[in-house]
DNA sequence: ATTGATATTATGTATAGACATAATACGTCA
DNA sequence: TGACGTATTATGTCTATACATAATATCAAT
């Protein structure tokens, strides 16, 4: 057991995770309590804690009161996605950002988005459909439905200004979301609007929103496929 | 102030939260210090400090020192993505799994993988194809180029009944990954190989995965597009 | 006025001790 | 044997205190 300087957790954390990526703890293997380790490490056992509570977070290692605590069998391969508000993704590439609103209405929902929105019957949402410009190319469009039972305020905002991705961050921030990414080939419909060619690649992102149960909104997002990534590192 | 009966850092972080989404502390506003809050929730400054440094940890706030603590003026919307072993993934939804090896083979890296992985020149890398089926239908192919430099034991190891994935994960855990996300066509090569017809949508990941400095793997995962949702949540 | 030393302040980390809680092990009683 | 209550144990949380550190504010010296 290496003696270590500066017992910070900071370094009993990293000192943990050498031990299990070299092995020394195998996957499923139960490492000693916080009381030993804090013993090992000659610091108080809140110090452990907080390194061991850390790595149990990001995955690394399991942790069951009275059981104790083993290295996780495989560590999740989780990424962690950023998803930024689409004309800051613009302006931050160094383009010119331009919005367009196609469509407002007030709709009784559609089956479909009945569904995915979680709504009573007879309920009214707000339909949007808009696209946003990357130097006067079309870079993405976005075909949005929200929820006016929880959004009343919507209704009164005309979304010529202001595209509802950004004003329902500013209105809603801090919600949930689910996120699904798919390809797709573009209809002549979609071609049209972002000006490519019928049967080019679609990168799709559609995500729901909530805030406790409510469903606030459920949004579809096109990109022409070839020019889109979304990176995520870590 | 709200009394709260126990006090918990459970507790002061979805208070703080409330506050935040109420607005009672606007994004760019300065909220109390921890002494202060500690003495409002009558509680020691521990418990709040444990609260919000949760709370910057996921972007809420924003904390400098002797500055003070801030609410975030944009929270991240940041997701996280699960990317599952895909044997695993299959045989979850209740399919079938086989894997199928199509090329292993040592080769002089070419200069765009030379790029990805940051080879030194006339670096040796190993080359590997193979398919994923789902209920005997193809799922996912992947074509993956594997450093040897820093994975000499790669050469040793056939391939046919463990695919790379699997025993990269097994070999080398706890790597840091780099993944992007996009749509293709299929030309005729790749939709021979997924048994699909070209010019169907394709779902692309790619992911490099490295330890320290050291490039370990680059990856291209292709998926029949239609088929295939990447689902986060949160 | 610019520079540099010093004080102030809020967060960051560490500690020892305490009690809470979940999950298991054990022993007793039916 | 099985059911149930109790002891045990490792993690989970909270407290009060202390010192460290980064960033700013202040004030003095040049």
């Amino acid at each position: 057991m290496k003696n270590i300087k500066t017992s910070s957790f900071q370094a009993i954390k990293a000192d943990i995770m050498e031990k299990i990526k070299s092995r020394y703890w195998a996957p499923g293997e139960i490492i000693p309590g916080e009381e030993k380790l804090a013993e090992e490490y000659g610091c108080s056992r809140m110090t452990v804690n907080r390194a061991v509570r850390e790595l149990a977070e990001c995955g690394v290692v399991e942790r069951k009161r009275k059981s104790g605590t083993r290295v996780a069998h495989q560590p999740d391969r989780a990424a962690k996605l950023q998803i930024p508000i689409v004309r800051k993704e613009i302006v931050a590439r160094g383009s010119a950002y331009r919005y367009a609103l196609l469509e407002n209405s007030v709709e009784i929902a559609p089956d479909g988005v009945k569904a995915k929105l979680a709504l009573a019957s007879n309920s009214k949402v707000l339909h949007i459909r808009c696209l946003h410009f990357a130097d006067e190319t079309p870079y993405q469009y976005e075909d949005r439905w929200i929820n006016l039972d929880r959004v009343p305020s919507a209704k009164d905002e005309s979304f010529e200004e202001i595209s509802p991705n950004e004003w329902l961050v500013e209105k809603e921030p801090f919600s949930d979301a689910e996120h699904a990414f798919s390809a797709e080939i573009a209809d002549k419909e979609i071609a049209d609007i972002l000006g490519i060619r019928e049967g080019d690649a679609l990168f799709v992102v559609e995500r729901r929103t909530w805030q406790q149960n409510d469903t606030i909104t459920a949004v579809k997002l096109t990109f022409p496929g070839a020019s889109y990534k979304l990176i995520s590192r870590g």
